[in-house]
RNA sequence: GGGCGGUUAGCUCAGUGGGAGAGCAUCGGCCUUACAAGCCGGGGGUCGCAGGUUCGAACCCUGCACCGCCCA
């Protein structure tokens, strides 16, 4: 039964992990009752590695989960992976590559078995990962969104969107990764500030003389312009409104338009427009029906009515059109400028708009009703101010390109028929043209944006569209535990799904976790090259601290900053815990086995003082986690087993222990009372070394089990009533005070630590609302209080003896005293003692009295303040600028008391 | 350009109207047999700046500065 005296994260994590899997603890079980508690993972990327990220997102998911489960709630955390789409091919085409070959040498059919077998060899790595955190999600559950289950939802839901009129297939300005070869949807664009130039290109006027200057980033798009555009309001423009302009280089007449989407203070206030390659001049064109002259193409090379152009990248283009602008005259001039510019979020390739046929989802209704549940509050973010990222998205979003010309992922169920050229879209491969019968059919070569699947997570994972158990029992999920930076690609779609296909919201509550940071609140990206690797803090740390630490840091709308220090502070606390129960089990060898829970009538106040803190702290751990406060969570249980616990509790059973008899057999109900309710309390946040620890306990703890192991234990839950009385609580907080005076008092005069000292007490203040007739009254009611906690004083404090004095007696010639809250202490110093530090420090505490004092003086002399403050703060006002009189006067006589004084 | 978040001790952060807090770091003293990954004690802050509201502001309001992020 005992513990190794070092605490060895290691082998206590491998102990347990499988053995709670094996045991079905974290299986969901549809068919029994009990509330429900149901969470999706946010499933990583087959190609992902772990990072911290997913350690924090899943480390608060087990938090909850296992809270749950303790808790009693009949729970499913449901984990899977993503196929991702153009990372996973980016991976396996690159090695492809290394081979020297390409996808397209390999063919259709057998680069997607490379990637499959590429998955089956990789692909579950992270949730290997994962597991390494202790994470009790249903792993016989664990879902692909390529699995054929997902596959038929994604296509259940494409033809019923295509049914009804909210998939259509378009010709519209998208965004094209010239080296992914695919669409992107907006939001697969990022946007970087760069520097570039501002090219001032003259056009001519078609008749007459003169010019309109306009400015361009890029020149060599101006191969396509249909017009030239000003603002309606520019009075600078107004006269060549109507007018037609030659372009340079090609000699096509363009019409001057105006139009309220031009910025007159960008460049001359006139800017060209090419519609088939910028989505501004998209929209332009579409409002006054403009030409849409496509001059890129898919390589990124110039093609369509360019002239001698044709064939160039559109780099090398660039070059000459700037080349051959200034040698003709119509080059004014160029300026540095910085812009953003759009980029694969993939590849980091500059994006080109292109005019492109693609698959699309409108998305207006579907949005409206995602905002209308979150407006509602059927959905609600934590923190709250989440959602107002989500309605601004929401309200302003576009139709969402959903196609791309990818090998890997869901291919889209629409059919062409060979010989008619027919469309349709069904949920199985028609065996003949649904118009002319032909039997030559060819399905569409592309595949589905990866959170076009992902967007039906929650459902999809449970067995839509077939009526499951688990959807019956466990959709709408309880709560989502996601970052930030998927609220649009995400958490939005699958609101929109949700509601359309379920008639519900996916989720009740969405949890944004903070943001990871390094030491130096630096974001962790691979191109900074400060991203850790999880396991190997894990294996230095400790699963157990790693999470702790995370938790501690989960503060809802702040970034989470992750420290060595954090971290080392965590795992000591592990290793507090691993002690502090070995201790409890030295304390065992003779107890009981079930030690009998504590009753109250059998225990002292210090014994009823340590359960009513537990008590108090179950409360603000369940509730904390409720709230999603990890941070407070992590708090409150640290404070009540390191700094009530370990630090009180423990060091004052110690004189009980050696006592015997009833007082030990107090003492070991209320060590083993309290580790175990501690231990259940830090199983969410170290399901390890909780574990571990909770086996030894298991004998000694006498209530009926519900089970072999902590991780299906019963939560703790907070005791109806107090032990202690008002009095006694008031008793415990003064023998603290006392205690902390006296071990400052000793450090100040120099005591060594082991030394017994001589001490006394006397009264001074009375606990506020307690009223007595007289002085002896008053010391009758310290005496009574005194001689409760006395002892506890004695261990403490190390003291050799106490004498309590009267109300007006003063303390012995020599000692150095302190006042606290309800009076006065002092010890007697070593004879060697130094009374310059003392007097320095009771000088520094008597200046503070002073200022103080001082203040509530000209509070009180302020005929202001006693017309508007209420009542009960000018009393207490009073009462308090009484107590810091006492303080000043009594600070003044221990200072005098001091030897060499003057 | 619009929006969101932040600014409190050296660091990371609590603290939503009346005596500035925690953890870590730091300094001093202790190997007091659960724990030196520990114990006891100390120092350290005109709460970003400027106004306003209020008897009273770290806290409410306005503006500004700086940092970070999102959108255009």
């Amino acid at each position: 039964m005992e513990l190794a005296k070092q605490f060895d994260p290691k082998s206590v994590e491998e102990r347990w992990f499988q053995r709670w899997v094996d045991a079905g603890y974290f299986r969901a079980a549809p068919e029994l009752g009990g509330e429900a508690f149901s969470m999706v993972i946010p499933p990583p990327n087959v190609t992902g590695q772990l990072h911290l990220g997913h350690a924090l997102n899943v480390t608060l998911q087990d938090i909850i989960v296992r809270t749950r489960r303790m808790q009693g709630f009949n729970t499913l955390w449901l984990p899977g992976t993503d196929h991702a789409g153009i990372a996973t091919q980016n991976v396996v085409e690159r090695e492809l590559a290394k081979q020297g070959t390409t996808r397209h040498e390999l063919g259709r059919e057998a680069f997607v078995a490379r990637v499959w077998q590429w998955r089956e060899t990789y692909g579950r790595r992270i949730l290997h990962q994962l597991r390494r955190l202790g994470a009790s999600c249903d792993w016989s559950r664990e879902r692909f969104t390529l699995d054929p289950a997902l596959s038929r939802a994604v296509v259940e839901v494409f033809v019923r969107l295509y049914e009804e009129g909210l998939i259509y297939r378009g010709r519209r300005l998208i965004n094209w990764c010239i080296r992914c070869a695919t669409a992107l949807s907006d939001l697969e664009v990022d946007h970087l500030e760069r520097s570039g130039t501002l090219y001032y290109v003259r056009y001519p006027f078609a008749e007459g003389d003169g010019w309109v200057t306009v400015a361009t980033t890029r020149p060599e798009t101006m191969l396509g312009d249909s017009a030239v555009a000003v603002h309606p309001e520019d009075r600078r423009w107004s006269l060549s409104l109507g007018r037609r302009l030659k372009l340079p280089l090609l000699g096509r007449e363009l019409p001057v338009i105006a139009d309220g989407a031009v910025e007159p203070q960008f460049g001359t206030g006139a800017v060209k427009v090419t519609p088939a390659h910028d989505p501004a001049d998209f929209e332009i064109g579409r409002r006054h029906g403009l030409a849409e002259i496509s001059v890129i193409d898919q390589q990124g090379r110039m093609v369509g009515p360019v002239g001698a152009y044709a064939g160039l990248s559109r780099e090398q283009c660039r070059e000459r059109v700037v080349d051959d602008l200034k040698a003709q005259g119509f080059l004014e001039k160029t300026e540095p400028h910085r812009h953003a510019v759009g980029v694969c979020s993939r590849c980091q390739t500059v994006v080109e708009p292109l005019l492109s046929e693609q698959w699309f989802v409108r998305t207006r209704a579907l949005a409206d009703n995602a905002i209308g549940a979150v407006e509602q509050g059927r959905t609600i973010f934590f923190p709250r101010f989440w959602e107002n990222t989500y309605f601004a998205w929401m309200r302003n979003i576009h139709d969402w390109c959903i196609s791309r010309q990818l090998w890997w992922g869901h291919r889209i169920p629409a059919y062409w028929c060979e010989g008619c050229g027919a469309l349709t879209v069904a949920r199985e491969r028609p065996g003949r043209c649904e118009r002319c019968g032909a039997v030559e059919i060819r399905q569409d070569e592309d595949v589905l944006d990866t959170w076009f699947s992902s967007a039906l997570w929650p459902f999809s994972t449970m067995g839509w569209p077939e009526q499951t158990a688990d959807l019956a029992r466990y959709y709408p999920t309880t709560v989502l535990i996601t970052g930030f930076d998927i609220i649009f690609f995400w958490v939005a779609r699958m609101l929109m799904m949700g509601l359309k296909f379920m008639g519900e919201v996916p989720f009740r509550h969405v949890y944004i976790t903070p943001l990871v940071r390094d030491q130096h609140g630096k974001k962790m990206t691979k191109s900074r090259g400060n991203v850790v690797d999880v396991l190997e803090i894990v294996d230095r740390y400790g699963s157990d601290a790693v999470r702790f630490a995370l938790a501690q840091l989960a503060v809802q709308g702040r970034d989470l900053v992750l420290s060595p220090e954090r971290l080392a502070a965590a795992r000591a606390f592990a290793n507090k815990v691993w002690n502090a129960a070995r201790f409890v089990f030295l304390s065992l060898e003779d107890a009981p086995r079930p030690t009998p829970a504590p009753e109250a009538a059998d225990l002292d106040l210090a014994e009823r003082w340590v359960c009513d803190e537990l008590s108090g702290a179950v409360a603000e751990v369940a509730g904390a986690i409720e709230r999603y406060e990890f941070n407070n969570a992590a708090l409150a249980a640290h404070r009540f087993v390191w700094h009530r616990f370990c630090d009180w509790y423990i060091e004052l059973s110690k004189p009980a222990l050696r006592l015997g008899g009833a007082r030990k057999l107090a003492a070991q109900a209320v060590l083993v009372h309290c580790l175990d309710r501690s231990l259940r309390l830090l199983h969410p946040f170290m399901p390890f070394i909780t574990e571990e620890i909770w086996q030894v306990l298991r004998p000694f703890i006498g209530e009926p089990q519900r089970s072999d192991h902590l991780a299906v234990a019963r939560f703790p839950e907070p005791s109806a009533q107090k032990l202690l009385s008002e009095e006694e609580a008031v008793a415990m907080a003064h023998c603290i005070e006392a205690a902390e005076a006296v071990n400052s008092l000793r450090a100040l005069v120099g005591h060594h630590p082991g030394n017994k000292i001589k001490a006394w007490a006397r009264p001074v203040f009375l606990p506020a609302g307690v009223i007595v007739d007289s002085p002896a009254q008053r010391e009758a009611l310290f005496g009574r209080e005194a001689r409760r906690w006395e002892p506890y004083l004695f261990t403490m404090a190390k003291l050799e003896s106490l004498e309590l004095l009267h109300l007006n007696q003063g303390f012995p010639a020599g000692s150095v005293a302190y006042f606290l809250g309800w009076g006065e202490v002092g010890i007697q110093p070593p004879p060697d003692f130094d009374p310059r530090k003392a007097r320095h420090a009771l000088a520094e505490k008597l200046n503070e009295v002073r200022v103080h004092l001082q203040r509530h003086r000209e509070r009180l002399a302020d005929p202001n303040f006693h017309a508007r403050a209420g009542e009960e703060t000018i009393s207490q006002t009073y009462e308090r600028q009484a107590d810091l009189q006492s303080q000043q006067s009594l600070l003044e006589r221990q200072l005098s008391a001091l030897p060499g004084e003057g």
